[in-house]
DNA sequence: TCGAGATAGTTCAGGAATGTATTATCTCGA
DNA sequence: TCGAGATAATACATTCCTGAACTATCTCGA
């Protein structure tokens, strides 16, 4: 048992030294976020490596295109916004995908200051195709869980991130 | 409610759009799996950003300092693989950690290729403080849930990722 | 015992992320 | 109408992460 200490297992690990050697008393709190943090990086890194990254396109290139694809033609700082990225990253991200034709930027003609961006027919067709396969896996992975688990899992996160309005939580401005 | 689209309400955005427009019926899975990685996103980037930073360190930083604390020394081998991080990784962040005197880095004496990690006394007194302030704000987190709500969530994400054996899952050599 | 292959760790180049500074544009009150 | 301040985007410097090349060490069979 000790000897074959791996990733996932850290976290009950975690717990058990937190109250044992130092005291905590309210170790479920970390327990729920290790798991969490773990769960999301475990399944996340499973998509990159088998999805994206064969793809040609880093995680963060799939979210915007993905957010372009589903919300429509946004300004920059929009996008920004519901990807999770900077600014600057999501700057960054995109020479390459306009370079590649796949992402048109123009400025707005009602804002000066603002660019809109919009996926190309190009583009549309890379992140419907780039989509099957992330969605398959996606649908592997859910498998592991019944439909009322699902719905269970997703209301307690959705409850837990709504908490962060009583919270002062710090997030992307 | 079309022109406040924010982060978080992306998610039933995005459900409802790729089952009205694009015709896709098994959402729930997409539903999941974003719901998942946003809100680890959230609550990883609030403590990043509330405790840290500010405290001069990086959340992978942090990371290896916590693995160290609770399990005990630790070849570099081991240290990556329970800390999520890849050897290079890790490797970069130790020479900081190292020239702090946060981090003793030894040969191991039964095996010249190994390096046993340890903690210094000046690094477990900065974890130890350290994770104070990530628990408090831990705890703040958690409130959001009941305990039986916590357990619950605990328990679904540990058969999300118990399932992963069924899956010829990627992940960190 | 010796050499091929495996393994541990580091280094390096390149891509990707951050915050800050800068530039361009807009808004609005005097 | 003009100038101060706000806002949008980008450029820049820095940090971090990844895979690949490299060095050092170990293992094991001939």
């Amino acid at each position: 048992m000790d000897g074959e200490l791996t990733f996932w297992s850290f976290v009950p690990r975690a717990r058990a030294r937190l109250a044992e050697e130092f005291g905590y008393d309210d170790v479920s709190a970390t327990e729920l976020l290790l798991t969490l943090n773990r769960a999301s990086g475990v399944v996340t890194y499973d998509l990159e490596a088998a999805v994206h990254r064969p793809a040609g396109r880093s995680w963060s290139s799939f979210r915007i295109l993905y957010v372009l694809w589903l919300a429509g033609p946004l300004e920059a700082k929009k996008t920004a916004e519901l990807t999770g990225l900077s600014r600057a990253a999501l700057s960054n991200l995109l020479g390459p995908l306009a370079a590649d034709g796949i992402v048109d930027r123009e400025r707005d003609p009602d804002d000066g200051r603002s660019v809109r961006l919009s996926l190309s027919d190009a583009g549309r067709r890379e992140i419907a195709e780039t989509f099957r396969a992330h969605h398959e896996r996606e649908i592997a992975w859910a498998a592991a869980l019944s439909p009322d688990e699902q719905a269970t899992l997703v209301r307690l996160l959705d409850k837990l991130v709504a908490h962060r309005d009583d919270l002062d939580v710090r997030h992307r401005s």
